[in-house]
DNA sequence: TGCAAAATGTTGCAAGTGCAACATTTTATT
DNA sequence: AATAAAATGTTGCACTTGCAACATTTTGCA
């Protein structure tokens, strides 16, 4: 995975820093960060730890809407949306920088081999991450929880190439990446088990179907 | 809307092709363009026309992943899925150019501020995707017609400021768009009609009720 | 180590939705 | 203008799923 400051040297990084007007949060496990974030239109990098961006409806369902691990980031844009609350809470200790994202693009100044190589690093990050929303989107097409589960499970385990799938998060916390009702999931899950198709011991699933045997390339965007 | 070669004159829009390794395609109205595509990790880009980029699974329903009108670009990454059937159909004739994306990465020859440019104008565009992949989760993670419905009207509504709401595609297609069944659509869209939510003529939408008050600034990842 | 909180497991039931099958209207195409 | 094709509208029914309300287990923290 490509990492925002790859191939740059510490010093320039420093320079980038202050070009695009750095500000640094500490941010302490089980709290929101939201009220720390002043200014519009940032882009987030979290050096370590993890955060959680959700959603809470006004039924007060809560959606997990990305999740972000050491060295990803996340854009912050605030937007004329007019219901529902959004929130980044850190789930662990968690250091972030914030870059501002009109002064990458507009910054006619510098033209050095490290802010090409910035842009290069952040533009491979947000392709990977618009194919991480194309997964999710497509999973989330599916209109039977079988479904959708099986369309995890296949992604998953093609991306590690392996029948063996190590949840990444609970299973309550599976259930909201899917958004579907936790209980129906663990319902289904144990259908699943008893047909034969999956094996379940603690957050490893072990899958005992044979894969489709379509061997189109195929075309993610 | 940023495109891809603003701010670039002409004459370095032919350098950046020559560089990128770029490929022209004419495409037909209603024919695929799958197998015109050779290659590994393409970006394409729409000159002309609109496509739609599909996925149809194994019991024949079918998805819209993406809608690729002019000025827009998509990834091609053959990725080493294994079930489901994608597509790319052109609705329209529609004019494309593909780029390699290892060669715009890799790059290290030019220094120059047309490429500058490329990469930026490359970056926003990819951004303001990952934003709508976004709002299509947001919509996917409803449970209800009803709800998808709503969220969806909200985006839109919110997007143009206006109670009024142009839909962009058929009601066919909104229904793959939110992936509901058509007929349950076109069975909620009556409800919220007969309740006096909206009123539809044609392709328009008008919203009779108020949005919800919370004026919290809200994030977008 | 002990306790509270979170996660997981289970099940009945009502409600929402997908599906099928069809009628009708609108849109293309020659 | 005629005809085929696509889009839209309608409805009954079976089935899936969300929800509520629990019991049980595991985890985290003082």
């Amino acid at each position: 995975m490509t990492k925002l400051f790859d191939s740059i040297n510490p010093r320039n990084i420093e320079k980038l820093e202050k070009i695009f007007e750095t500000q640094t949060l500490h941010v302490k496990k089980n709290t929101s960060l939201l009220k720390s974030i002043h200014g519009d239109n940032l882009i987030g990098y979290v050096m370590s730890g993890y955060l959680e961006i959700i959603k809470i409806d006004s039924n007060g369902t809560k959606t997990i809407l990305e999740e972000i691990y050491d060295e990803d980031t996340f854009n912050t844009s605030l937007l004329l949306f007019n219901h529902g609350e959004y929130d980044i809470l850190a789930k662990e200790n968690t250091d972030i920088i914030l870059l501002d994202y009109e002064s990458i693009i507009k910054t006619r100044e510098i033209n050095k081999d490290y802010y090409f190589q910035f842009l290069k690093n952040l533009l491979e990050i947000t392709i990977a991450k618009t194919k991480e929303k194309n997964e999710r989107i497509e999973i989330l097409t599916k209109k039977t929880i079988r479904n959708r589960l099986l369309e995890y499970f296949s992604i998953t385990s093609n991306k590690h190439g392996s029948k063996f799938i190590y949840l990444p998060f609970n299973f309550t916390d599976l259930a909201d990446y899917l958004a579907i009702d936790r209980c129906a999931m663990t319902r289904e899950l144990k259908n699943l088990k008893e047909e034969g198709f999956i094996e379940i011991k603690g957050k490893r699933i072990t899958l005992l179907y044979e894969k489709y045997s379509s061997s189109d390339p195929l075309i993610n965007i």
